[in-house]
DNA sequence: ATTCTCCAATGGTCTGACCAATGTAATGTC
DNA sequence: GACATTACATTGGTCAGACCATTGGAGAAT
């Protein structure tokens, strides 16, 4: 035999259907087939074509369903497994919140200057929509945190370039997690939404160096009371 | 019964690990039970542990190994897993070299601004090795490419600051992915070797703002020498 | 026309077996 | 005694065949 594969079967099967879709021969909605035929017409067990439909699965390449009229699907790609890798390595790697505030305060502000520069009308719309439900949530004492990040992560997408926005949804993501334990007053929490209010308008105005500028301010503002309340939580 | 999964078994045996490895039960180079030893403890088939051990070792979290003293064993945080997911999408077409060259030219010219200002010693001299090494392989035919990106991810090192190094380090492997197929004259690896010797130069100086603009210029500079070599290769 | 029931397709899990790789310990050879 | 060889135990890899669980649709009942 010619293909001397010493890996595991699975593996291989992974890789031509890998290669299928990367090629154009499977598109996203296609259906592969089901586990049985495939290991038959493989010659193999249905074990092994499990394990790469398996793999496929996690790498976000497959969507597998079960029931009738169930089975394995070319999804259509999109960052979540890129964003969830990125946010477990730094989950792993005990990155410290003073880190992940520092690649923030590099990162976010030419992205909003990106952003100011590109972001089309509907993802203005959906900045307003945020700042609009955060006022909410302020009023009616709903927890506008969710919020928060959400519209770092909303500036992030109109800046159009993925893997900025892939960067930034993980550190949204870690920040989200490091600060979930902490009380943050309603004071800081005005605080945040009148910077965000000055960001989107700076985004409106299409005004890049204005939004670069208030997103680094408001990032070095959040640095400063979140230190006093990490601070604090440490000291009680 | 409380709790309620209706989910897979290798799904709530895999989370079970992952959080195992998250909170720092688990540490890298620790080996997890035979895949038999786990299946008898949990009450479940060996086919639900090696798939929940398969879908760890896709996320980049497990090593397997088979044969005597194989096993499973955590592995050291690495970015891998990133770089391979953020690669699939650049050859589904979901982001383009362009993108890549543009959130590179908003990360670095900022990481090589930290790195002047905190590159220890030992830093400084691994850098300096990396740039004679390329020196070397312009004189003596090697190829000098597997050592530029090599340069870009020791500069993010000496940044100290995980998340931005992890970033990068995907970024700088997806570069050499994406340009290892186009020819590069002798002559851009000359003005290549010159950028980074003078970036070495900053860094050496711990002059952040001279690194901050050399690492700026020498981007812009590659962008423009590949963005012609990208034509070429379309072209012909 | 609507609801209900049943069924076939399909993934999920289990059992138990054997194969294959691999490090180590026992054995043999010089 | 030092070194090569062999045998073996451990562990993942694969296989075959069975049964369970979910799901959507076809057909029956109303």
């Amino acid at each position: 035999m010619l293909k001397r594969r010493t890996g595991r079967v699975s593996e291989s099967i992974a890789k031509r259907i890998q290669r299928a879709i990367s090629v154009g021969k499977l598109e996203p909605g296609e259906k592969l087939p089901a586990e049985r035929d495939l290991a038959r017409k493989l010659n193999v067990s249905r074990v092994s074509v499990r394990e790469a439909y398996r793999s496929l699965e996690e790498l976000g390449l497959l969507l597998v369903k079960r029931g009738a009229e169930g089975g394995a699907f070319i999804s259509d790609v999109d960052h979540e497994p890129v964003t969830r890798s990125l946010s477990l390595m730094l989950r792993l790697g005990r990155t410290t919140h003073a880190e992940l505030t520092e690649a923030r305060l590099l990162l976010e502000p030419p992205i909003a200057r990106l952003a100011a520069l590109r972001a089309e009308p509907k993802d203005i719309a959906r900045l307003e929509d945020m700042v609009a439900k955060q006022e909410q949530a302020l009023k009616g004492n709903g927890n506008p945190r969710r919020y928060d990040m959400q519209f770092h992560r909303l500036v992030a997408e109109s800046a159009k370039n993925l893997p900025l926005m892939i960067v930034m949804n993980s550190l949204a993501d870690l920040e989200l997690e490091a600060i979930s334990s902490i009380d943050i007053s309603a004071n800081v929490k005005r605080h945040t939404i009148h910077f965000h209010q000055s960001v989107l308008d700076a985004i409106r105005r299409a005004d890049g160096d204005a939004a670069f500028e208030t997103m680094l301010r408001h990032i070095l503002d959040v640095q400063s009371r979140l230190g006093k309340a990490f601070e604090r939580q440490l000291g009680a």
